[in-house]
DNA sequence: AAATGTAATTTGGTATTTCATGTTGCGCAT
DNA sequence: ATGCGCAACATGAAATACCAAATTACATTT
């Protein structure tokens, strides 16, 4: 029968390195929104053939990095508020499930590694560090929601944190903001700590919806542009 | 400079089509849940090479109607309690969004065919016509949704809607569950009617979370199978 | 000079071919 | 008979080749 070790992490696929470096520009600025993807340029560029170029863009299009015009070219996608609104309602309820289900079945262990990565989260909004707090969200938050054991789920809210980090990069964010929003992270940590499912789901909802009613409206909205 | 007549709806690529027929074959019922995809048999099916079918694949990949084992063979997926919990919170946060936003914005033109589609629903109810009723309701919430003028967000609903259905038709509905949703949706009619857009997400809501609370329980988890 | 038609180039989409890997089945040895 | 090893086969992944549509550039005409 199969041997029941792990299958050994398969080597990663072109298509995947090429998705995996594309995103990478893209989400660190490098590639300009609506930059034009040439199948044939990236596959010079990367040394490989255009199908799995072709293969790793049409992933990057369903992530919502890259979008085809109407004659089938793919270009970087741009930012939009109605593009962030849908990713943020997505997470409203994805998110939602995930929290409610994670902190319910959280433990000490895990526990403690939030608590620690609070620390952190502290000190990059006292520094006002952006990038610092960006890294530090997904520690904390992913740690309790990898605790509901739903591989899928965390994998999809994960996808979600990456397509949203453009527009969190984007928001300047003053000082009230910074504050406002690690009050939360420390009521989110009470309600795992307590074990309160349904709490921990309500203090993500309300989060959400505090980040995109102050956000969305500075976005550039799609019809008029 | 471009002429500003629509691209004249450019035709269906065959990996679109690919994608359309096998995805039918799998709602139907036609395909079985695990049973294998073989490219190169798929591709003498179809009369088409490979290539296509492999991103056809691979698009069903990202609507989960094909999983691929551990060996990069693809089958199609199985329905499990997980997923379908997945699906219905995805639709929670964005209907949640798209219900507000449509409700809000809905004309008188937009609301007659909504009556209209409820009277289908009322007599599908009574027979109990599971299929009647599933088309129903696309058409019902449908409409009020593409009053927001989200075109995207209306596609990822209803990619969303496709997706639950074949967890709907596995559902046996007993008339009390009928009767049940069908009053739902006279309430949303009524959100709609008064434009009350916060209303209507919260059905919208409250609809989801029946559903899934109802049904996932009966469904079989991904651990024990 | 402007407009228009045409040829060259770009680019995406599909097919064909090749390669690597895993799977299966059969025979051989113990 | 059972376990092991090798070979034939199945299958996915990538490279290469080819074609069609679309855009661009240029020349010709008025």
């Amino acid at each position: 029968m199969h041997p029941s070790i792990a299958p050994l992490e398969s080597r990663e696929s072109i298509e995947q390195r090429v998705a995996r470096e594309l995103r990478l520009l893209i989400v660190g600025g490098h590639l300009e929104e609506g930059t034009q993807l040439v199948g044939r340029d990236l596959a010079a560029r990367f040394g490989v053939s255009p199908t799995p170029v072709r293969a790793g863009l049409s992933q990057l299009e369903r992530e919502g990095f890259v979008s085809y015009g109407p004659t089938g070219r793919a270009f970087v996608s741009r930012l939009t508020r109605e593009d962030f609104e849908e990713i943020y309602y997505a997470r409203y309820g994805l998110e939602g499930l995930a929290a409610r289900l994670g902190a319910s079945a959280i433990d000490a262990w895990e526990l403690n590694r939030m608590s620690e990565v609070l620390i952190d989260l502290r000190a990059a909004s006292t520094r006002q560090d952006v990038e610092a707090y960006l890294y530090g969200r997904w520690q904390f938050y992913g740690t309790c929601y990898r605790a509901s054991g739903r591989e899928r789920l965390v994998a999809d809210v994960e996808r979600l944190y990456r397509r949203s980090e453009r527009y969190n990069r984007l928001v300047l964010s003053t000082p009230d903001r910074f504050r406002e929003s690690l009050g939360r992270y420390e009521d989110f940590y009470l309600a795992c700590a307590a074990s309160d499912g349904r709490l921990a789901e309500r203090i993500v909802h309300e989060s959400l919806r505090w980040a995109v009613d102050g956000v969305s409206p500075h976005l550039p909205s799609e019809v008029d542009q």
